[in-house]
DNA sequence: GTCTATAAACCGATAGAC
DNA sequence: GTCTATCGGTTTATAGAC
């Protein structure tokens, strides 16, 4: 054992960087990358704009520690799975998905590390849709389910921000159905 | 008339002009607005930076005129009025509109400039859907045309950048189909 | 009309005091 | 461990020369 008491040294910090870790969250969450300004962060989370260098290193650091936390979805290519799963985002996204999504289609290491995880989703669903153009489908679920997560949380246009997951699920259900349905054989 | 020969002074500041909005389009569409420098949109057009503070006044004005050129779709909620406006924007989406969404998720104003076009797009839908639900079937069928041209144009997932426009419409069809019909009565 | 020079503000990052 | 002071760089925007 190093302290007997965990305490008063390596606690304060592992506590002060977690409340630095919830703000710049917060912050890159509302105002994207780009926007957000390390002074901004500390300001939020009590304390100086140079103590968040000291334990981060970096602006882009700070980022990435953020968005490590956000889950690789887990999926397969069953259409009540995947409407599970969409169903989960709806409710309550983790606060590192949706900071990486507000910064992925300007700032280049959101976009790469979207990409990848992105990647293995549509993987993920390909694997399990019975049809010559399964990569297509599953790049149409997984751009569906981009639109509808983004529209809700992001945008928060009111109709789907306010809507009922439930709801959102049964109207996209034969959507889900089609996209992974076998299809008929040609007729030529 | 004011000058016989409609050159060497305001054409010559007209065609100026007309070169510095496609740089800074291409910009806009390429980097964001946060990373777009008016440095760069003169560099690009031949021109200095200060010429271009001259004619659009601020970053914000120069934005705002490339992204007016973006039209507002037009559609109804006819299935296949739907599906064909979205393969015309798989085939070539303005370079206005992508500027524009490229922003909306990290930059105010371009935030609300897309808001409100797709508040008039999602109204047009639902007028002519017959069901209780048509607000939140519209703002689906937004976000789904959202992700896919999202997906293509701008984030280029090879699958659905490079895949054909009238596959991804023959796979959509049941999508919207499913989205725009009358539901079923209850059965309770 | 076009460009040069510069102002004014802000940022990330560093060094060092306490 | 935390904060102060500051460096060095980049930006938008302005004023004025040619």
């Amino acid at each position: 054992m190093t302290t007997p008491a965990a305490n008063s040294r390596t606690e304060q910090r592992r506590r002060t960087e977690a409340r630095i870790l919830d703000a710049a969250a917060q912050a890159f969450l509302v105002a994207g990358y780009e926007r957000t300004t390390i002074r901004a962060v500390a300001s939020a989370a009590g304390v100086d704009a140079g103590l968040v260098m000291h334990y981060f290193g970096s602006k882009q650091e700070l980022f990435r520690r953020v968005i490590e936390a956000a889950p690789v979805p887990e999926a397969s290519g069953a259409p009540e799975q995947i409407l599970a799963a969409l169903a989960d985002r709806l409710a309550s996204e983790p606060v590192g998905s949706l900071a990486l999504f507000r910064s992925m289609l300007t700032t280049p290491e959101a976009a790469s590390a979207a990409g990848e995880a992105l990647a293995r989703f549509q993987e993920q669903i390909a694997q399990d849709i019975p049809a010559g153009d399964a990569g297509l489908r599953a790049a149409i679920i997984s751009a569906i389910t981009f639109g509808v997560t983004v529209s809700r949380h992001l945008l928060k246009y009111d109709e789907l921000a306010t809507a009922d997951p439930a709801e959102v699920i049964d109207l996209l259900r034969p959507c889900m159905i089609a996209l992974t349905a076998q299809p008929p054989a040609p007729a030529g």
